[in-house]
DNA sequence: GTTTCTGCAAAGCCTTTGCATATCG
DNA sequence: CGATATGCAAAGGCTTTGCAGAAAC
C-alpha cells in the first residue's frame, strides 16, 4: 500500500474517532509501518531518535496502541520482555519462529495448520479470534 | 505417577544441586504438582493457605522456578497479566485454547500440527525445542 | 558450625496514568 | 476558545533480589 494512502486512511481513523491529528502521532504511524522486523519500544524509540524526531515515551505507546487497534501493526511478544510491534500494511498474517541462539526471528506459514487448528476450534464449538504460534528452535548440529 | 515416587524425585534432585530439603519446599511441590489447571502466583498462594500452609511469595516464586526448570511442573502466559502454571506430572504435552468470553482453558493436542511444525524448523535448518500454540476463541453463535 | 533458606522490604522492568501545559480544530 | 494531546514524573502490576535472622545438614 502506498505511504499516502496509509496516511490517508490514519487521518480518517483519527477524525472519525475524535482524535486530533498531530505531528507526533504522524511520525510515529510512519515508523512504526515500516518493514523493520519486531522491535519493542525501546528500539522504536532508537528509530525515531535517529530520524531526528523527539517523542516521549508515553506517547508512543499511547500512539502505538491507536495503530494497533486499527489494524496498521501487530502487537507480540515472544517472552523476553517488552511487547514487541511489526507492520500490518502489506504484511500477510504468518506466525514465528525464534531462534533461542541467535535471537533471529523467522516468519512461517502454514495453510494446512491453519486449517486444523480452526477445525478444532469448530469441533469444540468455537470460532478463532486470534492466535499465536511460536517454535522456539535452535541451528540443527550444534 | 505416585506421590511418593514425586517426593522422592524432588528430594533427590535438591540434594544433587546442593539445595536443602525445606517445609515450604515439599509443600509447594505437593501444591504445585495437583492437577488444578493454569493457576496464577495468587492461586497457588490461596490454595496454599487453605491448606493451611504459609509461605512467602518470594519462597513461593523461587520453589516453582526450581519446579520448572526440573520438569515438574510447565510455566505460560496467557498475555493477562501473570505467569501461569500447571502440573506436568501424568500430563502429556497439549496447546491451549482460550475463551476470551469465559477465560475458560481447553486443552488440545494435534499430531498432525506437531509434525508440520517439525518439518517447518527442519526445512529451515533448526529443531524445535519449545514451542507456544494458543488459540484464543469465542463460542459459536453468540 | 557452615551452608543454604526464608521472609521482608526494596528494587527492577515494562507499561499505564494523573496532571499541568501546549496544541489542534 | 473548547476539546484533546503531550511530556513528565509518579504509580501500577508482576517478578526478582539483597540482606539479616533462621533452619538444614
Amino acid at each position: 500500500m502506498d505511504n499516502q494512502k496509509v496516511l490517508d486512511k490514519f487521518k480518517r481513523i483519527l477524525k472519525s474517532e475524535n482524535l486530533k491529528v498531530t505531528p507526533q502521532r504522524l511520525s510515529i504511524l510512519k515508523e512504526a509501518v515500516m518493514p523493520k522486523g519486531h522491535r519493542d519500544i525501546e528500539q522504536i524509540m532508537h528509530d525515531l531518535i535517529d530520524s531526528g524526531i523527539k517523542v516521549s515515551r508515553a506517547t508512543l505507546y499511547r500512539t502505538l496502541d491507536i495503530l494497533h487497534t486499527n489494524g496498521f501493526i501487530r502487537k507480540m511478544n515472544i517472552g523476553d520482555g517488552a511487547d514487541r510491534y511489526e507492520t500490518k500494511i502489506d504484511s500477510p498474517h504468518h506466525d514465528h519462529m525464534i531462534c533461542i541462539e541467535t535471537g533471529k526471528i523467522i516468519e512461517f506459514t502454514s495453510d494446512k495448520i491453519e486449517s486444523i487448528q480452526e477445525k478444532i476450534a469448530k469441533d469444540n464449538g468455537y470460532k478463532i479470534v486470534k492466535h499465536i504460534h511460536q517454535l522456539f528452535v535452535k541451528p540443527i548440529n550444534k
